[in-house]
RNA sequence: GGGCCGGUAGCUCAGUUGGUUAGAGCACACCCUUGAUAAGGGUGGGGUCGAAAGUUCGAGUCUUUCUCGGCCCA
């Protein structure tokens, strides 16, 4: 018997993807007919979807983290897009900062070049290069991966725009007033008179000089320890002038001793952590001793010292501060803070309010902030600090020690902890956080828990640090008056600036006559031009206000801004304050925030474990949509796995997708008919087809609410479900024998026809925002006038197609159905019968159930060549099969007794 | 070290305000099919819900401790 009888599939869409090569044929033919330019076309004037990118650093190839962040926004623009809005993506880059010109760097060196040798405006030229060849790399892994932007009008922050409107925020909080000069302690060689950066510093080995010194109580909640001394260590004697707190854990215990040996500490008090009891003990020689009393850290709260040097001028108060990064490694467990001189020291100082002050100048003296030291160099110092400390009978043993210590890469001098004058934004003066806060509030977050991880973050921040002293970047527009100190706050100066970057960027700040920034209301001579920079988190802050609210096409606030969440501190950190402070709200509508990528067994990637997996490495073995299948796939709320394991799952789910498209364009041979829902005449037509609309509209409400939430995983799990469960292992495999036996004209197979044709469709649409290759390959195949799947929209499915009652019906019916698969592989596993169709089924039910079974036709169900029922009351359901008896109908395979039903069937004839 | 988040079958995920025997798909095993064929169908095995203790008539779900992992900070 030849096929030629029967209506078996054929299409030309192939079994095997192949999705290596052929997508970048597809990217091809999206860049032909310029996919961007005609997704606009297609929706302008509807409401728009904004989704700002938040700008990668333009510095190296991109990783799985990277990969994952564009497809998660390409997905949900394209989502935007297919339901009806105008869903734009404008992709941009954050060029300037550290990395970047630590790279230049590098390759002076191995040049053998000096950087003090070369011009900043050269030098930031070649880092500009540097920024523009990773964006055309970068711009071509990222298409890569199906990602649709407006790639030709993308925006970075180094373009002369972004220099000029980072100079208009900034005036903005200098005119408000919100931008002060305060201190802040960097790594400083006091040898190049410059700061230095991490990637900057050496450490090797030096020998410090050590001191062990005391700082009586006044004050304190245990009134015996009034009158006793707070012993600190300290491997920077230099540093006690700057002195202005000390800092303990009140986690630790610590003990009261009285000492006994001979000298200035004889029969006085002392303080220490109980931990490093022995270690003081032995570092400070002490004989004979008397442990007064123990307690714990927390009773240190509120207590106040004086300063050693009390007598000599240094009268203010020194309090004791909690602190959680005392330790008990080293030292006596209380630590001694100059807030000048440490980052720890800073921070916990300005948490309580006393701020860092210039206490040593640039070429490493003090200054006059420093009485009794002022103009002593602090590497002569320690001697000086010692003999006094001695006057004062406060040391109570000093020492040597060699130990790690860092050490400036290019002269090799140690380095210091120095305040520098800064450029902060106040978080208080003018309300900034509190209008944040407020923000956030205004803000909806995915997941849901972004929301107080941000609110902490700004609820505890300190004053924002807007300066840096590097070169590759936007510099500090600012001018101080050489005489007042005063900073020069006019818009018509700061205006002058941003329209001069705006033409030429903003390399003229360091080659020009200062003059031309000014104009003719000031003269140069009267003021001192900054040459610090602007540190790179406002730069990138700041992209909403030359992006967003510049460009015609976009809008202002943004619909979304999705990052991964370590930009919590990050880019939604610095947008939030930077857009509250200049416009007194966030420059965002909704926050998505995404886990990390690690590995399969939850452990992050790095190259000594050897777990890292380039996204190059699976385009060249899966393919793009196999990756964006994993990232729809994953629930980005948590972290996401990823190995060859998870990935080869996925493919296979891809082939299972791929192939429930192949079965329905073999069926339709190929040939799409466009169905018009509300002209469906329902009653017309069978059960089981209005059974899979039913479905079809179900399956579609909860897209819609997936989607509406953006919970992918969860969305991309049903429609994978609906494929194989209710398509493959269901409709498809019982229509198979209306599709191939029965006669084209039959209502049947038209009926079969007309639902494939919907499914088809719907498929199409629902898969499109995660497929996007595979959906537009088969689009093609099947328009050829139409441009794109992706200028499509989601189909609207009647309420009509939505049938509860049969529903209910059905879901009985295939619980029938499941008794009688068990019954027929028992039979199957005796060898009695082999395929379905040997079955002959006889089924029993309770008689409740005559009702919903009346018209319907088990064998078919079933796939078997025969079924009967039977009913009894109060029976449960059951099967038993037995082999058809009969031949087999060399057309539709049945076992039939007598002839086959079908018209056209040989037996018949 | 601190703050926050998380740990449910081999994998990706469900699991409502605590309430029957913890679910789905994939993977796996076995079988069938050879008219979706490097496809398709059926059946089945598989879980101390990270660990322990507690609250409760009852805990995957609530509390505490621990452990492992991730992010941020130091």
């Amino acid at each position: 018997m030849s096929n030629s009888q029967i209506n078996l599939p054929k299409t030309a869409f192939s079994m095997k993807a192949n999705l290596p090569v052929r997508e970048p044929e597809i990217l091809e033919y999206w860049q032909k007919i310029n996919l961007y330019k005609e997704l606009r076309n297609s929706s302008k004037g509807k409401e728009k979807f904004v989704l700002h990118d938040g700008p990668p650093y333009a510095n190296g190839n991109i990783h799985m983290g990277t990969a994952l962040n564009k497809i998660l926004k390409d997905i949900i623009v394209k989502f935007h897009q297919m339901d009806g809005k105008d869903s734009i993506y404008v992709p941009g880059w954050d060029c300037h900062g550290l990395p970047i010109e630590w790279k230049i760097e590098e390759q002076y060196k191995r040049n053998k070049k000096n950087k003090n040798d070369v011009p900043i405006v050269e030098f930031r030229k070649e880092c500009r290069l540097f920024a523009e060849k990773w964006i055309e790399v970068h711009k071509v892994q990222f298409k890569r991966l199906g990602v649709v932007g407006d790639w030709e009008n993308y925006y970075s922050t180094m373009s002369f725009d972004a220099e000029a409107q980072i100079v208009r925020e900034l005036g903005k909080f200098l005119k408000e007033g919100s931008l002060y000069r305060g201190f802040k302690p960097v790594l400083w060689s006091t040898v190049e008179k410059t700061a230095l950066a991490d990637a900057e510093v050496e450490y090797q080995d030096h020998k410090s000089d050590t001191i062990y010194t005391s700082f009586p109580v006044i004050k304190s909640n245990l009134n015996d320890l009034v009158g006793s001394e707070i012993i600190i260590w300290t491997t920077t004697p230099w540093t006690i002038p700057a002195n202005r707190a000390l800092a303990y854990n009140e986690a630790l215990d610590y003990v009261q001793l009285e000492l006994n040996d001979d000298g200035d500490f004889k029969n006085r008090k002392i303080i220490i952590a109980e931990a490093l009891l022995e270690s003081v003990i032995n570092d400070c020689k002490i004989k004979n001793y008397k442990k007064i009393k123990t307690f714990k850290g927390k009773e240190l709260k509120g207590a106040i010292c004086n300063h050693p040097f009390l007598d000599l001028g240094y009268d203010y108060d020194i309090p004791m501060l909690e602190a959680r990064f005392v330790t008990t490694e080293q030292g006596t467990g209380i630590v001694h803070c100059a807030p000048s001189h440490g980052p720890d020291d800073f921070n916990l100082c300005l948490n309580n309010g006393i701020k860092a002050i210039e206490t040593v100048d640039g070429d490493g003296k003090y200054t006059k902030h420093v009485s009794l030291f002022e103009g002593i160099h602090i590497f002569k110092a320690n001697p000086i600090v010692i003999e006094k400390l001695k006057e004062q009978k406060k040391l109570l043993s000093s020492g040597e020690l060699m130990h790690s210590y860092p050490h400036s890469w290019r002269s090799k001098a140690p380095l210091v902890h120095r305040a520098t004058p800064q450029w902060f934004i106040s978080m208080e003066s003018h309300n900034l956080r509190d209008k944040a806060l407020k923000a956030i509030n205004d803000t909806n977050f995915y997941p849901s828990k972004g929301k107080e991880r941000l609110k902490s973050m700004i609820e505890t921040r300190p004053d924002w640090c807007v300066s840096r002293q590097r070169v590759w970047g936007v510099p500090l527009p600012i001018f101080v008056n050489k005489k007042t100190k005063e900073i020069l706050v006019d818009d018509e100066v700061n205006d002058n600036i941003a329209s001069i970057y705006e033409k030429e960027g903003s390399d003229c700040w360091f080659s020009d006559n200062p003059q031309r920034f000014l104009g003719n209301k000031y003269k140069a001579e009267d003021y001192e031009k900054l040459s610090d920079i602007v540190e790179v988190w406002f730069d990138s802050g700041s992209t909403h206000s030359f992006v967003l609210e510049k460009r015609q096409d976009l809008k202002w606030p943004a619909s979304m801004y999705l990052e991964g969440s370590d930009q919590h501190r990050g880019w939604f950190h610095s947008s939030l304050l930077e857009s509250c402070g200049t416009r007194g709200r966030a420059p965002f509508e909704n926050i998505l925030s995404h886990g990390f990528v690690v590995d399969g067994k939850g452990l992050k990637m790095s190259k000594s474990l050897g777990n890292v997996i380039a996204p190059e490495d699976i385009l060249k073995k899966y393919g793009a949509d196999i990756l964006r299948i994993w990232v729809a796939s994953s629930n980005y709320s948590e972290d996401l796995r990823i190995d060859y394991s998870i990935l080869d799952q996925h493919a296979e789910s891809y082939r299972k997708i791929r192939n429930t498209f192949r079965y329905l364009l073999g069926n339709i041979k190929d040939n799409f008919v466009e169905i018009d829902f509300e002209k469906v005449n329902l009653n017309e037509l069978p059960e089981l087809e209005q059974i899979m609309l039913h479905k079809l509209h179900s399956l579609n409400v909860n897209f819609k609410k997936y989607f509406k939430n953006y919970d992918f995983h969860n969305l991309y799990k049903e429609l994978l479900n609906f494929c194989t469960v209710d398509l493959s292992a269901f409709y498809f495999d019982i229509r198979k024998d209306t599709l191939y036996c029965d006669h084209a004209d039959s209502k049947k197979r038209k009926s079969t026809i007309l639902l494939l044709n919907i499914i088809l469709n719907s498929l199409l649409k629902w898969f499109a925002p995660i497929l996007s290759f595979t959906t537009e390959e088969i689009y093609r195949l099947l328009f050829k006038n139409n441009k794109s799947i992706h200028l499509e929209k989601f189909l609207d499915f009647p309420n009509s197609f939505s049938n509860e009652e049969l529903n209910q019906k059905w879901l009985e019916l295939i619980k029938i159905r499941n008794i009688c698969n068990i019954s027929i592989e028992e039979k199957r596993a005796n060898k009695e019968i082999g395929s379905s169709l040997e079955a002959d089924l006889n089924i029993q039910l309770d008689k409740k159930l005559e009702d919903i079974t009346k018209n319907i036709d088990f064998s078919e169900l079933c796939i078997t060549s025969k079924a009967e029922i039977s009913f009894k009351e109060k029976l449960e359901t059951s099967a038993k099969t037995t082999k058809a008896r009969g031949t087999k109908c060399t057309l539709c395979w049945k076992i039939i007794e007598n002839a086959c039903y079908r018209t056209h069937c040989p037996k018949k004839t």
